[in-house]
DNA sequence: TCTTATATATCTTATATAAGAGTTATTAAT
DNA sequence: ATTAATAACTCTTATATAAGATATATAAGA
């Protein structure tokens, strides 16, 4: 049998991807849900915990419990671990290098779950930081979940790609998993990079997911570590 | 004014630092510890609730609440996030290159949060997988904290350097923070990692915290990533 | 040997009260 | 009459307690 309150984080969770509470806004509150599921005020409570601690809503305490967003000043860039050495929390720059839809290779349409062969969104961009490049980044994402997007909108909105994501398709990005290798830059990223061939480039390979683990888009980005790292906490 | 089971918490942790319970062992029952704090099951919950949240106490409905420990199977290497490409969990030999104690710089010093030039241990060895070299780790310790380290010791206990910590020194790593970065091999890396010198390795600095947040290790490994990547998950 | 009982642990839910945050109404001073 | 301070009210989430459900292990009984 499953428990009560993951019976209400599912019910929770499903509103969520109907869209029926927006990114930013307020959801009921406890004692609203718990009227609306039937259940007790605490195990409404316990659903939102969880779903406070997958970062999916964000409570504050005398105002109520948020939808989290990519859009907010302070957790923008979300999922972006560089750090400079000195600490610094910098505003980026964002350059698109290349904008084209193509079909899914094999391996691709197998990690985003789609149809083999079906259209992709394919593009490459260069984040900045003091106009000298920082990251490079291709970004893979199936066309039919982004429907009228243009090299234009990437341009204009100098944001994260996650931001553009909710605001303009209601695409919600919850987690992602990465995979971090050490390579040579080769010759393509290191003159977009604007270093010598075989600098060594962290190389990281993000796979993002939405609601109910879909996966959604795929990344892989090339950070030059000389004056930034990439911070990981354990426990 | 600070909530119940806040203070409950610290009592726990307190226990825990005192050495009261052991790691592996079970702590006492969720009622007991109610009797002995003289607040309601429930309160004690909340507080164990956080620090299995933490991973300092471990959970098994039916059974009791344990210490978590570096000791168990499934747990080994528990801060060892390098995963091979082909998904395998795979048994690593360890290989003592040097051993010996020397004053800390003042950078060590800070680091640790030790008096300058105060005395510690350092040692350098190589992780290898089916024979072949696969990181290439910088460690150091306070000698303070750890009397009667020899290299010996090391090379005996075959697995991680913080099993061996807290079998015999009561040393319990609880969480840790990394730096990654992209480097090329120098001359001594790529003889002891049987690469080419430039070859590109994956940098891991890493600081390890036992109770209280306070500093214990510092560690620097050089991964080969040809086979291997480091896996990280944000949300 | 298999089943049932029992003890004891965590897990789940429910209820009540506290505390934070904002709004509105009241009061006092100018 | 106007303004500013403050008190009261109402919403929210946070905390605390208690009781029943469920999981696990062991011992007793058929």
């Amino acid at each position: 049998m499953q428990p009560l309150y993951e019976k209400v984080k599912k019910k929770i969770t499903a509103s969520l991807v109907q869209g029926e509470w927006s990114p930013g806004e307020a959801i009921p509150s406890e004692t609203e849900l718990a009227n609306v599921y039937e259940v007790s005020q605490g195990t409404v409570r316990k659903a939102i915990d969880e779903l406070s601690a997958e970062s999916i809503l964000i409570r504050r305490q005398g105002k109520g419990t948020y939808v989290a967003t990519h859009n907010e000043e302070n957790i923008q860039l979300r999922f972006l671990r560089l750090t400079s050495n000195f600490g610094l929390k910098e505003k980026l720059d964002n350059q698109l290098v290349s904008f084209s839809k193509e079909k899914a290779t094999n391996k691709l349409s197998k990690v985003l779950n789609i149809n083999p062969a079906s259209t992709i969104i394919s593009l490459k961009r260069v984040l900045t930081f003091n106009e000298k490049p920082l990251i490079l980044d291709v970004i893979k994402i199936p066309a039919q979940s982004f429907r009228g997007l243009t090299a234009e909108m990437i341009v204009e909105k100098k944001g994260s790609m996650y931001r553009m994501y909710e605001t303009d398709f209601g695409v919600r990005m919850l987690r992602a998993d990465e995979k971090i290798r050490a390579i040579n830059a080769n010759f393509e990223s290191a003159s977009l990079l604007n270093v010598k061939e075989n600098t060594p480039l962290l190389s990281v390979e993000r796979i993002s997911y939405t609601y109910e683990n879909k996966p959604l888009e795929w990344r892989l980005g090339l950070c030059i570590t000389d004056n930034h790292y990439y911070r990981s906490e354990l426990d």
